[in-house]
RNA sequence: GGAGGAGUCGCAUAGUUGGUCCAUUGCGGGAGUUUGCUAAAUUCCUGAGCUGAAUAAGCUCGCGUGAGUUCGAAUCUCACCUCCUCCGCCA
């Protein structure tokens, strides 16, 4: 939710950045119904403003006079009120001035890459590779690691049982990840995975079919976190936090549930595109204006985690189209998968400013001035993806894996076959 | 699931025969003054909004949430939510 100060200011900004994020929306409704609110608010409380004075002078039957004009007035605030509130939240958190202005992802830019993409296939034989590389799955089931079929007879499609030596890889990464952030001051956290569909409302994930990707639970009226970030972020939730507390990092292991619909055959094979994976990932509140340095720096930890792996990536800058309702600048890292020959997405890190707080009334003492936070989110590990990076870009010709450097100590041993 | 108890302005507290409560006090936080420093003393400010050029003045709302009773509700009624204690069940 924006400031509606700001819209009143704003409005061919906020009805220009809503357009850039492909959102149809009427600022101008949104200004009317505020303005009609407002007289009536106003109007309200001068009935109120008479009301209290009669009352003090127990004037009970101008008192009841009062009573019938107040109640009407109210009601009809309250219809404003509602309407307005309801348009009002539809509208995106507007991109940042550095973000390109552009459609979908085919307007993204590729801002920086690092290492030298294995088996690719302009490389090919040509650069060192005398064998066709597998990709995860074929991979995965030759050596027992990944089952695909077990999981579609138990849950249907798009589930996937991990077993032995995958399962020790993502032990590995999560202590890894843990070991890295908490060296860098993030507070481990493991959440609830159910939230309350006010929970998922006030995180602006409701909004333009949101709700979709999201598994609820009707009997309790719960929804499955599609990542950690829906329940740490309003972990805060009508708190004020103290000034010199901040910046406040967490680093949350949880699963995702997503239900992927509209993602009908696409990247059906595999665990690529699952309803449930397990995630590290990272949240941070900080003051108002720091949001932009926070940004880089949690980008920086994902291409250290990234490095540290030896897997070759770019780094990806979104376009307005493909931001996301709250986001206001988002980048995105993609690994090098051999097995498709490309890169694809295996983290994510955006800054939703003071979009998300605002709904949440998370807020700081800055002296005596109470501000919204800033807050950021990012991915650390969305484990399946890395594992398939990993297994990709660490096969060997006779199909078995290198264990990445950094991550033997923690699985036990350097080849898995 | 059953029985009790409780939810007050960052934290902790006072206030329930309805009417100077537009809510007490302490702590924390902020601004200033004083003492050479550390520290302490002391004054003022410290819920959210609205009208307004205004750091002038005034007003409204706010005591878990939402309804209701009333001329008037933190105080009365109802429903709901959350937390605590005990019992039952269970990883």
């Amino acid at each position: 939710m924006l400031d509606i100060k700001f819209i009143r200011q704003n409005p061919e900004k906020v009805q220009k950045a809503a357009k850039d994020k492909g959102i149809d929306i009427n600022v101008e409704h949104v200004l009317e119904l505020d303005n009609k609110a407002r007289g009536l608010d106003l109007m309200v409380q001068k009935l109120r403003e008479d009301r209290n004075r009669v009352a003090k002078n127990k004037d009970i039957e101008k008192g009841k006079e009062i009573k019938i004009r107040l109640e009407k007035e109210e009601s009809a605030l309250k219809a404003v009120a509602q309407e307005l509130n309801e348009w009002f939240l539809k509208i995106p958190n507007p991109a940042k001035p550095d973000v390109k202005v552009g459609k979908d992802e085919s307007d993204n830019e590729v801002i920086r890459k690092w290492g030298e993409p294995k088996f690719s296939a302009k490389g090919g034989p040509a650069s060192g590779w005398d064998f066709k590389p597998l990709d995860h799955l074929d991979l995965g089931e030759k050596l027992g690691i990944i089952d695909v079929k077990s999981a579609s007879k138990v849950s249907g499609a798009r589930f996937a049982y991990l077993k032995g030596d995958a399962v020790l890889l993502e032990f590995a990464l999560i202590q890894f990840g843990l070991e890295t952030l908490i060296k860098e001051g993030f507070i481990p956290i493991v959440p609830p995975v159910l939230v309350t569909k006010e929970t998922m409302k006030a995180l602006g994930y409701m909004e333009n079919g949101g709700q979709e990707d999201m598994y609820h639970l009707e009997i309790d009226d719960l929804y499955l976190v599609g990542t950690a970030e829906h329940s740490l972020v309003p972990m805060h939730k009508d708190e004020i936090l103290n000034a010199k507390d901040l910046p406040k990092r967490y680093v949350g292991f949880s699963t995702a549930f997503r239900r992927e619909a509209g993602s009908y055959g696409k990247d059906t094979k595999g665990i690529l595109r699952v309803h449930q994976f397990d995630k590290l990932e990272m949240v941070s509140f900080v003051k108002q204006g720091q949001d932009d340095r926070e940004h880089e720096y949690l980008l920086s930890l994902e291409e250290k985690l990234f490095k540290a792996l030896e897997i070759p990536y770019q780094v990806v800058k979104m376009c307005t189209g493909d931001l996301g309702f709250p986001a206001a600048r988002k980048y995105d890292l993609e690994a090098w998968m051999p097995g498709q020959d490309k890169y694809r997405e295996v983290t994510s890190v955006s800054t939703v400013t003071d979009f998300q707080s605002r709904r949440l009334n998370i807020k700081y003492q800055d002296g005596n001035d109470k501000k919204y936070v800033n807050i950021l989110n990012g991915t650390a590990f969305a484990i399946g993806r890395t594992i398939i990076a990993i297994l990709e870009n660490y096969q060997n010709e006779d199909g078995s894996i290198e264990v990445p450097k950094v991550l033997q100590k923690f699985v036990g041993k350097s080849v898995i076959r």
